[in-house]
DNA sequence: GTCTATATAATGATAGAC
DNA sequence: GTCTATCATTATATAGAC
């Protein structure tokens, strides 16, 4: 969201009784309504009614300023992916930064907004997962390819994109028992075992098949 | 499928020249056309009339058999779930037979019907994700639970599965371009090696924190 | 700039005939 | 045991008033 101006507070729960007639605010009022709502039940799961009702505004305005659904799903998705939730710079310290980020964010408590949920949740539908997919290479994906030193970077990438989807699927989506419960420490401690195979594997995949 | 008796040829394109009127045959059709409809398109993706006509039957038999499409769900993920895909039984093993077989099954020209691409694209559904937790748990969880020597045997058995799930997400549900692309050798090697940080951490996870 | 009202299509589930 | 016909609901998207 951010900028152009305003006194009103629209980003909570709509604008129920902020300054009407702007276009702008009503435009990011939909479209944050759009992240949360995606985020929370996936492409499918909600309805533009549902959306337009979150920014405060009728179904209609939803068609108006964003052409369909899909379009605003698009735009929704590259809202949510573009902050880099678990990369934070250091290569050094990358493994474990993104495991101590992902055992916190999918503790059972937290209700974080986050790109890995809205992506599971839409991966049913084939449309969203074709925005998705670029999405993920545009964003997320090129900043950890980036970070990877050596060989088959894109790659390595790529899986631990996978393993960080796969941790929030089962801890979080699905929510099994030993996850949901699993002690943090150990949970974080595991996590980045596996994605220091990936970091460190710089050239040649057979360095670490015998460890 | 299996069982009961049968001359005529229904497991394919439902029963368009088959014999009529036989309730176990007619039951397990519609139950077959799910499993086959659920994994491509996911549980909210397909409509009950699409299942009966995979059947070859119409959409009111699949309520009168199965009660509720909640109710067919439920079965068909038991069906998909219920044969172990990866675990072959011995731990010695585990890690290059999960990822051999995990790497050729989320390839491309790959269109196997597998369980995990059935978890994935129902999860958007909170009650079909709820069915999952339990079959998840009651099938492969369980026996790669027992198959583990040591501690937290549980924990460490549902990050093997995030992990499976991460790359058939990935690979084959999102389709980004490394994965999709890569070569299977280099990517078996990588997943095998991910794998033993779970199956070889018996007792303490920080045996494996400074590989 | 935003509304009410509606067009059109699809959904899950059911009633009752044969 | 299986069908046709239909109910009630919901979905996205659009027309036209103010």
């Amino acid at each position: 969201m951010a900028s152009v101006d305003h006194n009103s507070d629209d980003s909570g729960s709509g604008r129920t009784a902020g300054r009407r007639r702007d276009a702008t605010a009503t435009r990011d009022a939909i479209l944050h309504s759009a992240v949360v709502s995606f985020t929370r039940a996936g492409y499918d799961g909600v309805g533009v009614r549902e959306i337009a009702q979150g920014a405060g505004v009728t179904a209609m305005l939803v068609n108006r300023y964003f052409g369909s659904k899909e379009q605003l799903f698009a735009e929704a998705v590259d809202v949510s992916f573009a902050p880099r939730t678990v990369v934070t710079g250091d290569a050094g310290t990358l493994s474990r930064d993104i495991a101590l980020s992902l055992a916190a964010r999918t503790a059972p408590e937290s209700d974080h907004l986050n790109p890995f949920l809205l992506m599971l949740r839409s991966a049913s539908n084939p449309r969203a997962a074709e925005i998705m997919r670029a999405a993920t290479e545009r964003h997320v994906g090129q900043d950890l390819r980036e970070l990877l030193p050596g060989a088959d970077a894109a790659e390595r990438a790529e899986l631990i994109l996978a393993l960080i989807t796969g941790v929030w699927m089962m801890r979080r989506v699905i929510g099994t028992a030993a996850l949901a419960d699993a002690d943090p420490g150990s949970l974080t401690r595991r996590i980045e075992a596996m994605l220091r195979v990936l970091v460190e594997s710089a050239g040649n995949a057979e360095d670490r098949a015998d460890i």
